[in-house]
DNA sequence: CTGAAAGCGCTAACAT
DNA sequence: ATGTTAGCGCTTTCAG
């Protein structure tokens, strides 16, 4: 019944459970020291630097992050703050930002608290702020006039929009070039030829559909055209919305040549209403889309390959996480403004229009 | 020059920041009786209570999270551990499991960590504890001989496991009902007159995948029968691994009669493969499979609707995080063992085997 | 180069 | 019913 190899374990779970005060104890030093020592600060010398390290990871010890967090006023977390929605909806490219923020976040030491919310979001960025248990809170799909931006502002929570709003005050955001993404896939249509062109976009509360409506208007402005009044719908990004919105038009009697997508998913019920109609996209109906990189749902693996503007909506989550932290460490004073490249990747979704009648 | 109506907006900023010294002050009150009041203590009476929330409420005061979590030795945060790939394959049942985390997290006041790691989760795991973030973890397919299990114990720090393992310590743990459920739809096909039956499963690491061929032989040796050797397929949960395996079955000069898969995202595979031999499901060829759930991939929608056995990975996502908490609060002195029911939902893919030979 | 001591903001014994 | 006091475990002046 004696326990003797289980004593010297025990003995190493006490050193794991170690504290500052055990660990300056057993090394015949002051808290201060080792503190520093762990904390390479100048001052130190490298041998007892050296000797305190290696006692520090013997006993396993970590400081206890509550009290250090308390003692320096900064968290080291950040938090993201989501509609939980976005969690349960099928079709979003909400978890590829998520994957993004997550490896940056873990690259440069930082925790991330996930706070999703059911309605009152305000609330829970007060409560963030005021209950100090995050430096900073990243915030995604900006409406046109965001009241979000004014309340963090007030309650001094450093915070980076994913997406940009009208607002007049100064935040920082990362975004992509939706704007000019939008214009390049109408640029493209319009010089194959097509006029007839209807542009499936997001809902318009948010800026960027705004933005990308904007963009499609001025792409036929570029060329001295006129989009037709109805060439734009306003509607949610899903397939279910693709599919229904695009066997709306190809059944009215002006039958457009073309479909813009503001995404993969409304791109891919685009495909198939075209295919219930019996047309072949790429030689009866041209499709093009913007691709935000979205893992498993790739503009590449459409049958045909679709045409699209590609983006890395993961590489924005990296972005966002990596300027919150640059602005929570005073790296970055000023509000930093990110606007990240898309590609045009020409596929076989586009055909030059048919003379017109 | 003169500011007179920002003073205000700067005074009522100055309030939100206030501590509980400051509140404590404004109140005529000591720290102690202030905190008291605000948690609801017995032995302060209503008038007073009342009185202390609502200048608290006024001031837009919360406690200091850190500082209280410092206090009273407890973070009320959990942390996810999870390896960052399955944030960035597309076809993962984890988001859905995510949602009902975060949804019970919430409703418990606590909040949550997002633990990703790539290589070394042990390392992880013991920085958690040591530095004492979380009050507790929740881990995720286990292996058949899970090593976390038993860190965990020895780390001393709660947690709870979404899935099973055969490893002799105690553990706290929600799964589904994968042996029985593998067992009824093998059951379902025998009925039906199906003996040449190919099972689709998981990775063999996985104690689920193991459970559920066990299941599988099970279901035929209540029936006095024996499956082929070479019945069970050990592959990963893709559809492109669904696909391929179905393709390969099928060319097998010994082709089966029916297929059962381990998830939705197979037997999507499973439905294409046997679109391009020219099957019918339900007709030429029966397919049951196991439906978690998954937002956006339901048994109901396939063409013919799946019959499956169908369970809410949702709901364990929320048991896990409940129990996990009441392990936390002590509410649950003994290890807790969940397990999930499921139901049986039969639907248009299974045909009566055609007489053999 | 190192130690002593104060304090981050809160909670909870221990008084009264 | 309320106040006083002593920490929670760390960082960080301030002394030496």
């Amino acid at each position: 019944m004696i326990e003797v190899p289980a004593r010297e374990e025990s003995k190493r779970l006490h050193k794991n459970a170690a504290d500052l005060k055990t660990l300056a104890l057993e090394l015949g030093l002051s808290q201060s020291t080792v503190s520093r020592a762990l904390r390479a600060h100048p001052g130190i010398p490298a041998t007892t630097r050296q000797r305190v390290v290696a006692a520090a990871e013997a006993a396993g010890y970590r400081p206890n992050a509550r009290a250090r967090s308390l003692a320096i006023g900064r968290a080291e977390t950040i938090a993201l703050s989501f509609p939980l929605e976005r969690l349960q909806l099928p079709e979003t490219n909400f978890v590829d930002v998520l994957a993004g923020i997550s490896t940056a976040v873990t690259r440069r030491n930082y925790s991330l608290l996930l706070s999703p919310f059911q309605g009152d979001e305000a609330a829970v960025l007060r409560k963030l702020a005021s209950s100090k248990s995050v430096d900073g809170v990243i915030i995604t799909r900006p409406l046109v006039e965001d009241p979000r931006i004014g309340l963090l502002n007030q309650l001094r929570l450093p915070f980076v929009v994913h997406g940009r709003s009208e607002v007049k005050e100064a935040y920082s955001f990362v975004d992509t070039d939706n704007d000019n993404a939008f214009e390049r896939l109408t640029g493209l249509l319009l010089d194959y030829g097509h006029r007839h062109i209807v542009a499936i976009n997001g809902l318009a509360q948010f800026r960027y559909v705004a933005a990308r409506a904007a963009s499609f208007r001025r792409a036929f402005a570029a060329r001295g055209l006129t989009p037709l009044p109805d060439a734009i719908e306003f509607v949610s990004m899903t397939e279910a919305t693709g599919y229904e919105t695009a066997l709306r038009r190809l059944d009215d009697p002006q039958r457009p040549t073309a479909f813009i997508c503001g995404s993969v998913f409304q791109a891919r019920g685009v495909y198939r209403a075209l295919g219930e109609r019996g047309l072949k996209v790429g030689v009866d109906m041209s499709v093009v889309c913007h691709d935000d990189g979205v893992r498993g749902c790739s503009a590449a693996d459409f049958v045909p390959p679709l045409t699209a503007t590609a983006t890395s909506i993961r590489s924005a989550g990296e972005q966002l996480a990596l300027i919150l932290i640059d602005l929570i460490e005073q790296n970055a004073p000023e509000p930093v403004h990110e606007i990240l490249p898309f590609e045009l990747v020409l596929r076989d979704s586009v055909a030059l229009a048919q003379p017109q009648r």
